[in-house]
DNA sequence: CGATTTTGACCAGCGC
DNA sequence: GCGCTGGTCAAAATCG
């Protein structure tokens, strides 16, 4: 699952060294280079530093320096900003400890869940007839005609022991947006488009567009508690490969995949019968919560999370969250210019 | 010009 | 049986 592998604790931890490493870097300079540097401004002592041509060369710097500015007060704001980033590489090294620790842990729960899931299995009784043939059409060979008068009583057995796989995903969009599209990698073909008794939103009917091959159909429609909250509802799985797998480069992630939807959301995915579990990339803890977006009926995660193709949804959104989130962004940028930085000082020296 | 979306009509299940 | 409701169909419109 290389989707996954690209969002590793080993590799949270390998920037997470790196990131330590730099802010022990910065500490060291704070300690001893910054008090060289400081020296140099108060007080300049080429015989502090080893090399004649470098010493030569540092010291005319800074008696150019010195006539030019205050050095003094450069100094001072180079030690304040050196400060500041060395606190800020800290910090930024503490969140990344904290969320790879949180990413591990909810993969662990994931994992659980799963294999709880696996375990069980679940049931669906169907209401309506139509469903419960599309449900039996995996094969895609699908229509009323197939349906017999004769083998109803044996039908509406096996009807109640279908087991279909129901997913419910919540999108947070922006309130004033009224499309009802949740990009999640696949082609769908709208065709129909209704307005429920329990919900004004408008609930938008779409069918896999490698149909009638593939049976997977999907509901879209806004929460009627949250009207920012997409519910998208898909029924059964698909019999083909996710397109951006399909299209087998490197390089199809960037093209029409989950990771292009248009937010930074709350995804749940779930049964229709058993604990929903809300994944809430917008919390720092990326913890497990339950949602209060009306579903009154408990959830089970369904195997399509554990599908290659809802694991890299998982893992783009992650990247997508924290990709935009200001604070993590600013602390990042900071962290790498910090090391430029560092690394051009210490390439002057 | 083919694919997709829109939208009113139709169908089927359910409750009364 | 009838009405309500959710889901689907299919012709027309729209899009690329």
């Amino acid at each position: 699952m290389p989707a996954i592998d690209q969002f590793s604790p080993q590799s949270v931890d390998s920037f997470s060294i790196s990131t330590k490493a730099a802010a022990a870097a910065a500490a060291a300079m704070d300690s001893t280079w910054l008090d060289t540097s400081l020296s140099f401004g108060l007080n300049v002592n080429p015989h502090q530093v080893t090399g004649e041509s470098l010493k030569r060369e540092l010291y005319t710097d800074f008696l150019d320096l010195g006539r030019n500015h205050s050095v003094n007060q450069e100094a001072g704001e180079l030690v304040e900003k050196l400060n500041q980033m060395s606190a800020e590489n800290k910090k930024l090294t503490q969140l990344l400890t904290v969320m790879c620790e949180n990413y591990t842990t909810l993969q662990t729960q994931l994992k659980d869940l799963m294999s709880k899931n696996n375990e069980t299995g679940f049931t669906v009784s169907k209401k309506r007839k139509a469903e419960s043939m599309d449900n039996n059409n995996h094969n895609g060979v699908s229509g009323p005609t197939e349906s017999t008068s004769s083998d109803e009583d044996s039908g509406k057995r096996i009807r109640e022991d279908i087991k279909t796989k129901i997913s419910r995903v919540y999108v947070r969009t922006d309130a004033s947006d009224t499309s009802l599209v949740v990009k999640d990698g696949y082609q769908w073909r709208k065709y129909g488009q209704k307005v429920t008794r329990d919900n004004p939103s408008p609930r938008a009917y779409f069918k896999c567009s490698f149909a009638p091959s593939c049976p997977v159909k999907k509901k879209v429609q806004r929460s009627a508690e949250d009207r920012s909250v997409l519910v998208a509802t898909y029924e059964g799985e698909h019999n083909h490969p996710h397109p951006s797998q399909a299209e087998g480069s490197l390089g199809s992630s960037h093209g029409v995949t989950l990771g292009s939807i248009p937010c930074s959301a709350s995804i749940i995915s779930s049964y229709s019968s058993g604990p929903t579990i809300t994944l809430d990339l917008t919390q720092p803890g990326l913890g497990l919560t339950q949602p209060g977006l009306g579903n009154n009926n408990v959830k089970k995660p369904n195997e399509e999370v554990k599908s290659p193709a809802f694991q890299q949804f998982l893992v783009e959104q992650m990247a997508s969250s924290l990709t935009k989130d200001p604070s993590f962004t600013a602390a990042l940028a900071a962290a790498i210019s910090g090391k430029i930085q560092q690394n051009s000082l210490v390439q002057k020296w």
